[in-house]
RNA sequence: CGGGGUGUGGCGCAGCUUGGCAGCGCGUCUGCUUUGGGAGCAGAAGGCCGCAGGUUCAAAUCCUGUCACCCCGACCA
């Protein structure tokens, strides 16, 4: 390959575009790689493609070396099969839907479940037939309420979607594994930096699942990471520590209710307990009851509280990651209007005094649900269930038994890890694949058999994995770039070399005569020999760009001397001409 | 959906308060000079000032409406 600046459709831009925020976006739009086409939309030029291409390529190599197979799906789809798994509604605003000219409903694929199953169903019969694992790289759609930051979080991106079919679940869990091993061989080549956390399944649907996240300021997924053991998690699916277990109940007074008048919020009533009751608490001994309200696909709403020590919120992307399919969300006033024995502010889910068994709540008729870090026989002030009354003094296993655990509170930095008690620290990142085993949903809506040797049907069981290949250039970029612009890795680089004659004399005519060289030892090459530009031109613009390896044709070319580069070493080495190529080429290979 | 902001040559912006020939930098084109860190001189092309209506002798500027885009949040792989 060897391309000419002089004819290269690239046009580099001195400033940054008004509307990018975040580095990557910046510099692939001012490195001419690509240009915005709608909101969340957007143009590759020939340097784009090219990087985009290369990141494909090694996807795709990693893929096929695992054994999987290459099909191409198209991106317009019929409602049908959406409408078999649900998902024509689930999915919501976020799907694009069009018609077609006789009035049929189309969407535009968010990814492709359906057809991938419904495509093994109709091909694969036989228990003998499987496992198989099939993949496509393809243009996904999704309309976002807010796309941002480029590249990153876009419309319309390239996404390589693979899915595998096993008789059962051993099947399944290798079909995983290999997934696992072909993702951080990919990130690896790609030269990401990123960690593999637990995660929630999502809209999907399943069990097992982890992602792949690229740690970056700017991302969109927080995620946990133990300061010791390896454990790292995305927030909505972490396991922290309990406890120690607080003191034995006998320890603890009985139930005491106190007047606590005007103290509707954790603030004013540890002020108020503190001050006129004799205590010595803070927000974390109340124990918090929150309303919520929980729906299964296809029924009605139903009340659920949860309770969380005061000092902490409850993070409902986190109680719904759990509770998948299961909705989660805030209870209305309407809602707490249905039920007259839940005073605002006022809950706690205690019996009446001395009755130790159900508690106020299962006399309601509400499930009851509370954080690990309320744990057995810890005592607590919370809510008298009458206006401006508290109790205090109300133990867990004495007072009152909730229905069971959830990990419903906000992780906070300093939480100690589920794995091996120490601290967590949390981190932001950018989600760069995700591999989950589905299960058996989308065979389940679709009845994808295999008949088995028995010749009695065999319910497969899949597994679904992502990763997003035009965010992944975006990612490189956000990772790996300094003051003077991209610095890209070798394998995804828009060439090797990139040769740069100044243009006095006859720098330029040696700098192609070069390029025709290194080309035909097999390297990628771009030369800049544009006339009538100056070399500080081309210097910026060829460290804009971010190729590997550069070598400058100028002032030393009258000595027999060139100039080797190295972007992100930023050294510069004098070496003779007639040894150039054989040292490009050494440089390009390590 | 809530909050904030912006729409003016290809790109980045000023002008708007206080109405009076549409400007600046970069880029582009022509000529000459220049060629190791975003060159110099001379000349040139290029804009329905987001759109619609209104006020006015006169609107980029004031008023009304509308659309679009960006950012934060909500939401969401």
């Amino acid at each position: 390959m060897l391309l000419r600046m002089s004819t290269l459709f690239l046009r580099t831009l001195r400033e940054d575009p008004a509307d990018a925020e975040v580095p990557s976006h910046k510099l692939l739009v001012r490195a001419g790689l690509v240009r915005r086409a709608a909101p969340g939309i957007y143009s590759w030029l020939p340097l784009g493609k090219i990087v985009l291409e290369n990141v494909a390529q090694v996807v795709r190599e990693e893929m096929n070396r695992m054994g999987a197979q290459e099909v191409l799906f198209p991106a317009l789809l019929p409602r049908e099969s959406y409408e078999a798994t649900g998902r024509w509604t689930e999915y919501g605003d976020t799907l694009f839907r069009l018609k077609d000219r006789k009035g049929a409903d189309y969407l535009l694929g968010p990814t492709h479940e359906e057809m991938f199953t419904l495509m093994v169903k109709g091909e694969y019969g036989s228990y003998k037939d499987y496992p198989v694992i099939l993949y496509q790289i393809q243009t996904k759609y999704r309309d976002e309420a807010r796309p941002r930051a480029g590249i990153l979080r876009g419309r319309e991106f390239i996404m390589k979607d693979s899915y595998s079919f096993d008789l059962d679940d051993e099947g399944l869990k290798h079909s995983y594994e290999l997934h696992r091993e072909a993702y951080i061989k990919t990130f690896d080549r790609l030269g990401l930096d990123y960690k593999i956390v637990f995660a929630t399944s999502g809209a999907m649907g399943g069990s097992a699942s982890e992602e792949f996240l690229a740690p970056c300021p700017t991302g969109e997924d927080t995620f946990v990471q133990c300061t010791s053991c390896d454990y790292a998690a995305n927030t909505e699916a972490v396991v922290l520590a309990a406890p120690t277990p607080a003191a034995t109940s006998k320890e603890v007074p009985d139930v005491k209710v106190l007047d606590t008048p005007q103290t509707p919020t954790i603030e004013t009533l540890v002020a108020y307990m503190n001050e006129h009751h004799g205590l010595s608490i803070t927000a974390a001994d109340t124990l918090k009851n929150v309303v919520l309200k929980t729906r299964k696909p296809g029924e009605d709403w139903e009340l659920l509280v949860v309770g969380v020590p005061g000092d902490r919120e409850v993070d409902l992307d986190r109680l719904e990651g759990q509770l998948e399919p299961i909705e989660v969300d805030q209870a209305d006033p309407e809602d707490l209007a249905k039920h007259p024995g839940l005073v605002r502010g006022y809950i706690g889910p205690q019996g009446r005094a001395g009755t130790a068994d159900g508690g106020h709540l299962a006399e309601l008729g509400i499930r009851y649900l509370v954080d690990p870090l309320v744990t057995p026989g810890s005592a607590w002030v919370t809510g008298a269930n009458e206006q401006d009354r508290h109790a205090a003094y109300v133990v867990r296993g004495r007072d009152f038994e909730p229905d069971g655990e959830i990990g419903a509170v906000n992780v906070r930095e300093g939480d100690r890890c589920g794995r091996c008690g120490s601290t967590l620290t949390i981190s932001r990142g950018i989600e760069i694949g995700h591999i989950f085993q589905l299960g058996r949903k989308y065979a389940d809506a679709f009845s994808l058999d295999a008949l088995g040797p028995d010749a009695r049907p065999v319910r497969i069981t899949m597994g679904s994995y992502g990763i997003g290949v035009s965010r992944a250039v975006a990612v490189i970029a956000e990772q790996s770039h300094d003051e003077r612009g991209l610095v890209w890795p070798r394998e995804i680089a828009p060439a090797d070399v990139h040769i740069v004659g100044t243009g006095k004399d006859n720098q330029i005519e040696v700098a192609l005569d070069l390029a025709a060289r290194l080309e035909a030892r097999g390297l990628r090459v771009l030369v800049d020999d544009r006339a009538g530009v100056s070399p500080g031109v081309k210097f910026n613009d060829a460290e804009l760009l971010g190729v590997p390896t550069a070598l400058v044709v100028g002032r030393g070319l009258a000595q027999g001397v060139v100039e080797l580069r190295d972007r992100k070493a930023g050294t510069k080495d004098e070496i003779p001409l007639a040894e150039a190529v054989d040292r490009v080429i050494a440089a390009c290979a390590s």
